[in-house]
DNA sequence: CGTAGTTTTGATCAAGATCAAAAGGAGTGG
DNA sequence: CCACTCCTTTTGATCTTGATCAAAACTACG
């Protein structure tokens, strides 16, 4: 968020900014909850979750350094977001943040190009959910991950997974059954290496980005 | 968009802005265009198409009376928009529009606003996509179309759909044939009745809200 | 009335969900 | 260090849902 203000708007967030580090498996705001937290990623992934009316948990997207979190001008939260990995967040008080943002036009504007970069993610996920078979829905999400985890900017070409098997499930509208047998699909057909725990050894980079395309 | 301006704003607003109406079936933008086009849909239905890597064409959103088409931001669409049904647009010059929204930051949070109403729609959508099935994937469209069809605010008993069977299942994720036999289980069941054309009556209300909850 | 397009219906098939059990891994206490 | 337990993951077998292929019925329109 601070990358794109002005050296005085940069340092007036960041006055208002409280560092705060949260471990996995802890919950950092429930749905439903005020919407009192306003935080930027610094390092860790955390999830997103919408519960169907089912009961079905469903994850609507996943934050990752660099993303915001909360809503400025919802009053109440409308999903649970959980931290998957331990994570290192820069905390913003609701009001504060919202009075610089009545100041500094640009923070604003920063904000409203988080959001659409954020809508067109989740299109394009939404393509995945519909269309793509379990087979090209699981080499996708590998290829993302692999990407969004590499810190430098390429494909990481060997990463932990964020997240267990049902979770990944959760994220892709499937059984945590079907990721495992696509899982072992994947390995038998010496594209990735699953060396234990949850590594990922991408071996074929080309085959992978194939199946993520069918 | 005019509604939450103030007078000042809002009149600089519509000075700006052309009136325009354009035909169904047409397109309104190309993915990959320059993104020359910013709008505001004041009466129709529009779609917005992706299409996926295998060729398959995805709908992604439907936009309403009300909703805000275009990306001030990105230099060339990513998605196509087509017309549904004969609409009526406000056409506002990028640039004009640019210079607005860089001097009334109101104008600017209105946009930040419904970008945000956007992405949580999109992501209920998700949810659908991913767990539900078919019979609840087409109850629940229905329930949704009755609601954003109706103009006072409520929800429409008859109204004629916006689209063709092959859409609705560009919208949902299945098939033409899967949507064409839930809409006939539905009939079957007495929930709604099919008059002809593109007409749909809701008979039982609390029966289709309960199928698309499932 | 004939034609082109869309929708409905029918029959079959495959992908993935579900149910069920075995295997692997991590932590705890003897 | 091993045994035991709990939890996650993997594998197996079966069954249901919806995709696919194919044809008939309906609609709109010249």
């Amino acid at each position: 968020m601070c990358s794109a203000l002005g050296d005085g708007d940069l340092a007036r967030v960041r006055a208002i900014g409280l560092r705060r580090t949260v471990a996995a498996g802890q919950v950092l705001v429930w749905a439903g909850d005020p919407n009192a937290i306003c935080a930027n990623v610094v390092s860790g992934v955390l999830k997103i979750v919408r519960v169907a009316s089912d009961g079905h948990e469903h994850i609507v997207g996943l934050l990752f350094p660099g993303d915001f979190v909360g809503d400025l001008f919802t009053e109440s939260a409308r999903e649970t977001v959980q931290v998957l990995c331990d994570a290192d967040l820069c905390v913003y008080p609701r009001g504060a943040l919202r009075h610089v943002l009545d100041v500094h036009p640009a923070a604003e504007r920063l904000l409203l190009r988080r959001a659409l970069t954020t809508l067109d993610e989740t299109r394009k996920w939404m393509l995945m959910l519909g269309r793509k078979d379990a087979s090209a829905k699981i080499a996708a999400f590998l290829v993302d991950m692999a990407r969004r985890l590499d810190g430098s900017g390429g494909v990481a070409g060997r990463f932990d997974l964020p997240m267990s098997r049902s979770e990944i499930g959760a994220v892709l509208g499937t059984t945590i059954e079907t990721v495992s047998r696509q899982f072992t699909a994947l390995r038998v057909a010496g594209i990735i290496a699953l060396p234990g725990g949850r590594a990922v050894v991408i071996l074929d980079q080309a085959r992978l980005a194939r199946r993520a395309a069918a």
